[in-house]
DNA sequence: TTAGTATATCGACACACCTCAATACACTTT
DNA sequence: AAAGTGTATTGAGGTGTGTCGATATACTAA
């Protein structure tokens, strides 16, 4: 029956040079800025209950009602909602006075869909 | 037939108060920055590779070559070593001079599934 | 036109985060 | 012991990001 081995270290006297040239990353620079940066636009809490709010609705949502959902000032929901825009997550329309927001599905989707096969290769 | 219906905004008369009460988070502000702190670890390209390269491997990793895989000096490897150390995604080591790291699994994935299951709650 | 309202942008401030040189610490070799 | 090596920590500087008051813009109401 095989051992339950430890893993393998191979013992390397002071000095040497190191060891495993294999422990590369599998991703390049680009790539892992490309996944970090899909991770940055969900890691903010107000971006994540703007997201959480618009997602949940089938149409669009006012303005005034993502203000009211969200414990910050109107310019930094504005800011917010400018840098998911932006991230293509979603979209405005404006009606009268009024700005109108909804939520991208295809682009949601995408984006869910790259994380999760980012985190899956780490599985 | 079904007319393709837009959106149901109802029209609203300049200073009326806002409209969908119910357009509220479905997380509370708790729930939401840990769900975004579950986001924050990974969402650096530094931390991105060292998980990249520990997650590869079967086994623990000299300190050493993890520095070799990431472009940055020492003193930040360590610092973000105890990032994803504090975060309970990896486990160190010493070996008289050598620190070796692992990747823990367990919590890997458990970090793995809380992202996916907010993920396709937004789906 | 004038006054008022909703949203976006600007500008400034605060603070968190990243990075690294210098140093501390623990261990090994001689 | 002393000298040398690998890793962690400290402390400081730089940069980015979040926040909001003030203001601009575009529209509506009267």
């Amino acid at each position: 029956m095989a051992t339950l081995s430890l893993p393998q270290i191979s013992p390397r006297r002071v000095g040497e040079r190191c060891c495993d040239a294999d422990a590369k990353p599998s991703l390049s620079m680009a790539q892992t800025r490309r996944a970090t940066a899909d991770l940055e636009i969900l890691a903010h809490p107000i971006r994540m209950q703007l997201l959480d709010v618009l997602a949940r609705k089938e149409g669009s949502v006012c303005v005034c009602d993502l203000e009211a959902a969200v414990p910050v000032k109107q310019p930094t929901v504005s800011h917010h909602l400018r840098l998911l825009r932006e991230a293509s997550l979603i979209h405005s329309e404006r009606r009268g006075l009024y700005a109108y927001y909804r939520v991208d599905r295809k682009e949601l989707n995408a984006l869910r869909d790259r994380i999760t096969q980012r985190l899956e290769a780490f599985g």
